[in-house]
DNA sequence: CGAGGTGGTTCCGTTTCGGAACCACCTGCC
DNA sequence: GGCAGGTGGTTCCGAAACGGAACCACCTCG
């Protein structure tokens, strides 16, 4: 199958993935949340190739996590994050907190810490993955994959498609890989 | 610059995405949380081609996020996610924290329910961005950006190399792109 | 006017990818 | 033994994505 019909699926992981699931759009965020705005600095600042940049910020604008805009009087345009971009913070979070963990051997290289904690030596961001219910901290192995409040309406969405494939639609088991 | 060279970034953020960062890695790593391990129903819940099947499993297997062994007496062999690979659970939740979010239209197509929760109608795991000091829930606002114990090493690191080319190495800014 | 900066586009050789065909191996069955 | 059907793995080729350089239009400033 295309890679783009991965937006079809189901599942709110994938879906994400078709927009940010490649080389560059994830380094380039990064790049757009340190507070760089302008084409020609995420151009040096990621090293991709100038039309590559070009493709990705218009799909970035397209799907509003950037938004384009030229500060009055200036020459330039910028691209910020839209409330849509920055709540992508935790995905470039969790990455960090695993690199942190198995790819920095010589100590961890960054910190991002929280600005406006006032003890010495301020806190450092972490992700945490939490039951939104008894609020106890979670991992892979506790959680379940079941049917969710909008999974019918996708399906039906989906079989009044012209059906491509006879693709098989089940919600394969839950999460413990053990 | 080529690809692969962002892993010699000093960030942990980048490391992650040279081994994760394509088209179908992240999926691949989805449906293995969901309990797949052979090659047959891997390739056949990613729709990913084979031969890319193989690249991406020899690749996890080589940074030892996916373990590949054979059930005594077995015929096939299983991809099985090492302690690396749970790790990255959160990377995936935030991912569909964000697409549950942002593009789910219908509704949350797939609940990921807290197992051991014992009230009625479980709670869902949600990725949270903490200070790890006080403790208090986060946004990309808050975030500042500081040098860490492991970048003078990196750097130095980066020095005692053939200095491929004359990049700049500053930590640009904080995370603020308001 | 020309110099130098901005973002954007076009082009072409290279790399990666998708998909089908093919392979080696093993098991079970008659 | 011989064959069918399953496993994971590999090879091949046309298509798509990519990198990098050249080029463009526009603007500002001296």
């Amino acid at each position: 199958m295309r890679y783009e019909d991965l937006a079809d699926e189901p599942c709110s992981i994938t879906r994400p993935l078709v927009v940010l699931g490649d080389r560059w759009t994830l380094v380039l965020l990064k790049h757009c949340f340190a507070g760089l705005r302008r084409f020609n600095a995420l151009q040096a600042a990621t090293t991709m190739s100038r039309s590559r940049l070009q493709d990705r910020l218009d799909r970035l604008v397209e799907h509003e996590i950037l938004r384009r805009h030229r500060p009055e009087g200036a020459a330039w345009d910028e691209y910020r994050l839209t409330e849509k971009g920055m709540a992508l913070y935790p995905v470039l979070m969790a990455l960090r907190d695993w690199g942190d963990t198995y790819m920095a051997p010589l100590g961890q290289p960054i910190r991002y810490t929280h600005r406006t904690c006032t003890h010495a030596g301020p806190g450092e961001a972490r992700v945490q993955l939490r039951c939104d219910c008894c609020d106890e901290s979670m991992t892979a192995r506790e959680v379940t994959v079941e049917a969710g409040p909008g999974l019918d309406a996708e399906l039906a969405r989906l079989a009044g498609e012209p059906a491509q494939s006879g693709r098989s639609r089940q919600v394969s088991g839950d999460a413990d890989p053990g």
